[in-house]
DNA sequence: TGTACATCAGTGAACGCGCGTTCACTGATGTAC
DNA sequence: TGTACATCAGTGAACGCGCGTTCACTGATGTAC
């Protein structure tokens, strides 16, 4: 919660940019993107409706800045993750599937801003440059992977990207719909992630197959 | 589009509930879930706003029809990929596999009514039964297909059937969304779904590697 | 150090809007006899 | 076949609500001299 009018004592809020983004996080972490309204985040941080438009156009603008916001941070976690791929590819590989599943659990709202506000490129130019520097560890990773099998059997590299982004956000995004809590069994994301990620390592033949 | 009010002769239209719910897919394909709005669907359909609750109890209750009805329609697309596994268990997989992409981009408005709408069990209490019957599907085929291996190898068939659920539904949102699109390698989804259900299959040992 | 003034970052009232939902009502249809 | 009546499926007006956004404004801050 960031501060009420009551407890702000000057006519300037001081940080009402900053405030705004970490109240609008909140309000998308209760009620999702779409239910993030401009005013409540106002109220929130204690200022009328109209002050948010000193630092905002307008309500995507906010929404954009969030997802921008994010990007960075889910690239940087990424990055860090990675960690050059030590001590090997696989175990860095597999730290990285553990830090997207960590992201997307740990700040719903920034995902959620990157990839379910609908956010055009036209609101948010950014978007395309930041969310390209995370796919870019995606493809990294990818890319220290398949160099210890021979060239011809190595998928694209952009096509790794895909697979992996595509089980990592589908296991996410699952999750937290609790589509999959809906059935019987209890089987955490991590370990759907987990164990998907070491079957399809073995099937680019960089793990041992279990017969061998 | 549904008939308007103007063509529309008698007091009653006949149809209403099924006309509703025809609209909100139309809306929900053009707004998304959030966009969709009782009193929008009600003017489609030709009728007054309050004419929706003589059929539905409130707006929530008509998104959980539409993910009900979205639920039955999808089981029954991917049985009927499924074909009893025929011709063999692999090429029905695959075929599985490429229903769900089509249901996800042939009917995106019941895929977000089902996915991103939000309907809590208690909204809709058949949600569980019918979901679960898709699932059924994935699961039955993982079953099939790990029939081949020996079975200390065999993973759990939920823990499979949530493997290839992911993926599927990371790979049909993220097309979806056009977070892919917004790079720069003009892959189809289908290719990211079949080859990386391929090298998924590999990895279990159920196909052979690039290199035997 | 003091003062005049420009600029910044808020206010609060108002706007038009569309929504979900309720209500008493009424036209149309179906049924019992 | 006709009639009385219950039930069904609509109407349209109204409600309270909260939203995004604009506007003229004003208090606070920073700066030039």
């Amino acid at each position: 919660m960031t501060k009420r009018k009551s407890e702000r004592s000057s006519y300037h809020h001081g940080n009402l940019k900053e405030a705004l983004l970490q109240a609008a996080r909140e309000l998308i972490n209760d009620k999702g993107t779409h239910g993030f309204t401009l005013a409540e985040a106002a109220r929130h941080a204690g200022v009328s409706p109209a002050a948010p438009y000193r630092h905002f156009k307008d309500r995507n603008e906010i929404l954009g800045a969030l997802a921008i916001e994010g990007f960075e941070r889910f690239a940087v976690a990424l990055e860090v993750a990675w960690e050059g791929g030590r001590p090997d590819a696989i175990t860095a590989f597999t730290r990285v599937g553990r830090a997207y599943l960590v992201f997307a659990r740990d700040d719903p709202a920034a995902y959620k801003a990157m990839f379910e506000a609908g956010i055009t490129l036209d609101e948010a130019p950014g978007l395309r440059l930041v969310s390209g520097r995370a796919f870019d560890v995606l493809r990294t990773s990818a890319s220290a992977i398949v160099e210890r099998i021979p060239v011809v059997q190595r998928p694209p590299v952009d096509l790794m990207g895909f697979h992996i982004w595509a089980l990592s956000h589908g296991t996410a995004t699952l999750f937290a719909e609790r589509s999959l809590g809906r059935g019987r069994v209890p089987i955490s994301a991590d370990d759907v992630l987990e164990s998907g990620v070491l079957i399809y390592l073995r099937g680019l033949g960089v793990l041992p197959l279990l017969d061998e």
